[in-house]
Order: C-alpha cells, then structure tokens, then sequence
RNA sequence: GCGGUUGUGGCGAAGUGGUUAACGCACCGGAUUGUGGUUCCGGCAUUCGUGGGUUCGAUUCCCAUCAACCGCCCCA
C-alpha cells in the first residue's frame, strides 16, 4: 500500500525546484521596476467571494472550484483564481482609502481547480498576477500589459503572440450582448448544448466556443467592436496608442472574451507559439474589471490585472529551449577519517558556514575513497581532508578538486584560508 | 463529464503461458591498508500496479479496479 500525492498535485524535488527559485526571483524583480508591491492573501476564501466575484456563469464556479464544508458549517472554497482575494483584500483593508493611489500589487502562489489535469493543467498549479486598483487611465492598462509580456521575454522566451480585445463600457457591452442574441437566436437549435445555455447567461461566450466554430452564423457574427460606444472606442484606441509607443506587438481579436461578467474595456491573452509545447497555449490572461470591488462592499472603483501560470512558463521555457539554472554545486566537501577527526570535522564544517562558506560532508560513514567519489559527484570545488596524520600535525589537507593541487594548511587558519581560496577564485 | 495510451528493481527499459525475469544508469563493495572523475571484477526484483478469473501452471490470456500520462471541453 502505497501513499501517492493527489491527482493533479505535484512535488517539486531539488533540480526543479531551483528553476521555480530563479523565476520567482526574476518575476518579483520585474514588479519592483514597475513598482508593483506583494500582496499575499488567504489560500482559502469564503465560497460566496468566488461565487460573486468570478461569476456563476462561469466554468470555474460552475465545476471546478474545491468546496467544502468546514467544522463551523461554513462553506470554504481553496482559491481558484487571485484577483477576488486581492479586491476582497482591498476591500476589506479599506486600502482604496489611502494615499499613494493607484493600489498596484502583485501576488503569487496555489490556485486550486477541480478538473481532470493533463499537461499545462494541474489541479494545484502556482499563478503569478498582478492588479492594479484604482485608475481608469489606459496608459496602466498598457503597463500591465507591458510587465506581463516583459516577465516572458526577461526569461528568455520569444515565440510569443499577444492577443488583445476590447469589451467596452456597460452600455455597449449591452448593446452588444442584444445583437448577439438577435444573431443566434435563429440559429439556436443548431448550437451545440453548451452554446444554447451560453446564449441565456453570457452569450458572448459563444463567440469563444470551439465546436460551434465552424458555424456559418459564427463568421457573421456582430462583433463587439461595432458596438463600442465613443468612451470605450476612444479608450481602446489610447490603450493601443501607447502599446505603439513601446514598440509592443499585438494582434486584435474581436473573438477575444474573458468570460467573467465584470470584465470591461480592455481583454488580453498572452499566448506561446513554440514547437512542442502541447496542447494548450495560453501563457496567460487578464483584463480590466470593473464592479467586482463594489460586489464585495467597496467603492465604485476598477481595476486591472492579469494572472500567469508559473507551470506555463517553464513550459514555454523548456519548450524554447531556454537554460535555467539548476544545480548551484558545493564550495567544500568535508573528508573526515576518525573518531577524533570527525569531531573536529563537525566543529570546523559549523565554522566555515557561519564564515558564510557552503559545506557539506559524509554521514554514511563512507571510507575515504568513497568519500571522495561523493565530493566528485556533488561538484565540490575543495576537498578538505583530516585524519590522524593531519591531526599530528595540526594541519589540514585542502585539495582543488579541478586542479588535482593539494596542500597542507595550518588547522587554525582553515577558515581564512578558504574565505580566500573561495573569494580569489572567482 | 467524455475519449485514448500506459503501468516490470531508485530511474530508464527488454521479455516469455512453465521459474535463472535481459540490459543500461544510479548505488554499494573490491582491485588501490588515507584521496575523485577512466578501467576491470563482484553485489543489487521470492517479483512483474492491485484484486479476481481461465489454466496443471501466469509477469505474460480475460475481467474489474486503481494510478499516471495525453487529448476534448474550458481555462492559467
């Protein structure tokens, strides 16, 4: 009887887990030049701030959300997605109250959806995102878009395709949403079945729909950009104006729908065109939003923002071929023969890593040889060796593992010695 | 929720209705009484995901089950 992780989780050993290191890095790096601080919220929510705040016409409400029941009999849900926590955050920090506005944050970390996983696709999987609360100026929009787009080319990727939409304001998002259904009605019966319940809550997720693509009345199909009133035209154009401005590539999709009732205005998609890189290609997504803060008791403000999934990126690294660092190798090994030796090993290893030198040794009782093979295989830049000859002689061996050199050192001097063999030597 | 593929030692991977379950890597020991990366020798699966069935006999055939992976839907 064996205990295996459950479906869809995954462990990240040593090897991979340096890559998740250097990404994080790089991603918390990026947001301190845009000036976007951390925010680390709740990995669970009360289930009513998803079901409000993604919407419950929406996919993840509807099948994928991990809900359950905690002992005081409130229904808990593990987060599906961040930026409800955040505005939720928000919210309740009363933080649209103070100075220094617009609010931007960015966050990272375990989003939860209960869905049959396949690559790209984990029932826990690590979203980076970030929002920005507070300003309806399209130039933001444009910095989100500009940070999401530069955390994929720092890393290295370039096969990289950015897709943006406009939703418009409420009323033309109204309008619009009237036309659709004007224009599918007839054709209602030859939907597939999920297009047909679409059509009633959210018919403009119709247009997103893969089976039904093929549909003549998909090609004829009002488009939303038909229908953006002035504002939301003239805000499309600005946000695109300033894309042009920083050289940002971009292709607009009409097509292009998140499918949370509360986006508005500006949709994004950033996705990878690689070789290689499976089935699914989207990177990553976001949008702006308004009503979601007054949804859970804030004031009339929007936001903007964007999420990655951390697992996607790797992907589209691996997929590009892109090296990240990995195994960092060992300063010093500790080769120890001896009862008195290997005490004396114990309290110079302890020494040299409070000098800040990184040291290592054998605990399998490994003979010398063995010992040594172990240094080798750990990539051990020094081997220091003590036994009772140097003990006699209070000195220690210290070898280069690249050169082959080896010399005496006085035992009482080790620790500056090997500060300067290791700071020289770089 | 639906479909496909797979399941043999720590990892990779052969294999057959009948018993010694290849090989490679890794690991351990020795050749070299205290020195690595090469080489040579030796060791390392009462067991072939789990349960049941067929059979004189099953890792190999059948059924079920579980799991992993991939795909559909949708998304990150």
């Amino acid at each position: 009887m064996s205990m295996n992780a459950p479906r869809g989780t995954q462990d990240i050993l040593p090897g991979t887990s340096e890559k998740w290191q250097y990404v994080e890095e790089q991603l918390a790096d990026l947001c301190r030049r845009y000036h976007y601080k951390e925010i680390r919220t709740p990995i669970f929510e009360h289930t009513e701030l998803f079901q409000r705040g993604v919407g419950d016409s929406t996919d993840i409400v509807q099948k994928e959300m991990y809900t359950f029941e905690d002992r005081g009999g409130r229904s808990i849900t593990l987060r599906p997605e961040g930026t409800a926590s955040v505005v939720r955050s928000y919210v309740q920090n009363k933080v649209y109250g103070l100075p220094n506005q617009p609010t931007k944050y960015f966050y990272m970390g375990p989003m939860f959806r209960y869905e049959r996983p396949q690559q790209g696709r984990m029932r826990q999987f690590v979203q980076f995102g970030i929002e920005a609360l507070g300003s309806d100026d399209p130039a933001i929009d444009a910095e989100v878009l500009s940070l999401a787009l530069n955390s994929y080319r720092e890393l290295g990727l370039r096969s990289l395709k950015l897709v943006v939409n406009s939703l418009g304001d409420q009323e033309s998002r109204e309008a619009h949403r009237a036309a659709l259904v004007r224009h599918f009605d007839p054709h209602r019966e030859e939907l597939c079945a999920d297009c047909q319940v679409r059509l009633d809550q959210n018919p403009l997720r119709v247009l997103d729909c893969k089976k039904d693509r093929e549909h003549p009345a998909m090609e004829t199909a009002p488009s939303i950009l038909e229908y953006l009133n002035d504002y939301s035209k003239g805000y499309f154009e600005q946000v695109k104006q300033y894309l042009d401005v920083m050289d940002i590539d971009y292709v607009v999709d009409p097509n292009l729908v998140r499918g949370l009732d509360y986006y508005n205005h500006t949709a994004f998609e950033i996705m990878s065109e690689a070789e290689g890189f499976g089935a699914i290609t989207t990177l990553s997504g976001g949008g702006r939003y308004t009503g979601l803060v007054q949804e859970v008791g804030g004031p009339e403000t929007s936001g903007i923002g964007f999420a990655m999934s951390i697992e996607r990126l790797l992907m589209a690294l691996e997929a590009e071929n892109v090296e990240l660092p990995t195994d960092e190798g060992l300063d010093v090994f500790f080769v120890s023969l001896g009862d008195e030796a290997n005490r004396t090993a114990v309290k110079l290893t302890d020494e040299l890593r409070r000098a800040g030198i990184q040291v290592d040794k054998d605990y399998l009782g490994k003979k010398m040889k063995a010992q040594f093979k172990a240094a080798d295989r750990l990539g051990s830049k020094f081997v220091l060796v003590l036994g009772d000859q140097e003990l006699e002689n209070g000195v220690i061996n210290v070898k280069n593992m690249a050169s082959g050199e080896q010399q005496e050192v006085a035992l009482d001097g080790i620790i500056e010695h090997m500060k300067k063999e290791l700071t020289g030597g770089k």
